[in-house]
DNA sequence: GAAACAAACTTGTCTATACAAGTATAATTT
DNA sequence: AAATTATACTTGTATAGACAAGTTTGTTTC
């Protein structure tokens, strides 16, 4: 029993090392880390808090913070008097989140692949200025890129970026989806609204995603937030014949 | 500056009066009667923390986590060295809650009118006991309405509702939209799931709507829950050039 | 064997104290 | 007058200690 709990913490206490990020922060990422790379499965009950408090030499109270707000967040299950457990995996919601088309189609166990079709830097006209909350004439990019699900077109992506934000998001490889990693480096995007619609594609973006010209296709107007500044605008354009959304309210 | 802290206060420790729940969760539930009350108003300034120490002899360790609670609920916003402030109110979102098309468009100032197409009381065949998780031949109803914004259609609704949990579903006003009101009255909903697609209407549904055929529509499949009960499954199809749905993550 | 009790855990809450870090204002210097 | 500094606030984090409350397990008692 005691060995089975050293030997889940050691390596733990080996990724809280030092860094600007509070201790309680670091615990939770150390938490998710395990149970992300499957160490912790769900429904296994993860050491207690004084098992911790002994293991990373922190007090009771900042181990408490962590796993209660990690319970809040429903990666962990608590109940008092038993014991702490690796919560089940929630079924995926896209729209309650900054989805990522590729993990989402790698999810389904699909190939993905993008393509960019266009990208620019440009002076923000005002519609995009408007969208962006900066100035016309801020600076931006503006990239037009197309996912494959299974060599099959999924999506156009028309993106609109802030570049003093994210100012080498030209730089990225956009076939292997990093620009998508390089924007949640410079600036986690953490709030967002959308605007979802059924729309007819413009001829030139039927030929991009092979469709006929009746067929309805969802649109996404999405706009990002990154800790109150705006980031990023995207539409998001997919068949109705290869594309649903789904998402999930309440517990 | 006291004086105003003071007058802030006082009403409030009295509503952290002795009960059961800790202490913590008291504070908050006296910090949002304010706030609901209109007592304090959005942007306004709440008292510090100190004060509120002073105010309810509790220790500043409590009312951090109430202040802090309350702040990742999104009622709250708080900024070091400045102070602790009413949030303003959130931009509704549809997506996220069993919406009411009714008083959706009753929120946009137009006029909600409804028209019963069909309600019949039926045996469920083997999708529908699938989606309600009830077995075939299960008593349900079936009914089609057709919502109008301003005289114009903009919704067609079929919703399957599970007979045994709403025995009197059928006796409701659907001009009225009492219908509605007597599902949440017999069956809170606070869990559901939606799948939204564009889609083609068929042709009588493009007559009920008064679109014409090639006209893209949005289509929400939705099942709803009732603590862990299936209470009904709705299908939602809207003219895409007359409905779109907003959502928002994050704070 | 069954029931009652005791001990040893678990998480949940609360306090008092301390220091760090950010901000605004007043006082001082230049 | 402008820039700098000191100060008095604010929130943010971390600790040690304490008790409450719920659960499990073992022990005693009947």
């Amino acid at each position: 029993m005691v060995d089975t709990a050293t030997s889940m913490m050691d390596s733990l206490s080996k990724t809280i090392e030092d860094s600007p990020a509070p201790i309680y922060a670091r615990v939770k990422q150390a938490i998710c880390q395990k149970i992300n790379s499957g160490e912790w499965q769900a429904d296994q009950r993860v050491p207690s808090e004084s098992e911790m408090v002994k293991a990373l030499s922190v007090s009771r109270m900042t181990v408490n913070r962590a796993l209660r707000e990690l319970t809040d967040e429903g990666i962990l299950v608590r109940q008092q008097g038993v014991g702490t457990f690796v919560a089940q995996k929630k079924a995926h919601s896209a729209l309650f989140e900054v989805h990522n088309i590729a993990d989402e189609i790698a999810a389904r166990g699909h190939t993905h692949k993008a393509q960019l079709i266009e990208i620019t830097r440009a002076k923000a006209n005002m519609e995009e200025a408007m969208n962006l909350g900066v100035r016309t004439n801020h600076s931006i990019f503006r990239a037009t890129i197309l996912h494959f699900e299974n060599e099959l077109p999924i999506q156009i992506e028309e993106r609109v970026v802030n570049a003093s934000l994210a100012p080498d998001y030209d730089k990225q490889d956009f076939q292997l989806n990093t620009a998508y990693d390089y924007l949640m480096k410079v600036a986690p995007m953490t709030e967002g609204e959308h605007l979802v619609e059924a729309v007819i594609a413009t001829p030139s973006e039927c030929e991009l995603l092979g469709i006929n010209a009746s067929e309805p296709c969802l649109q996404i107007k999405r706009r990002t937030w990154s800790k109150d500044k705006l980031v990023t605008t995207a539409r998001l354009l997919s068949p109705g014949s290869r594309f649903q959304l789904f998402g999930h309210f309440g517990r």
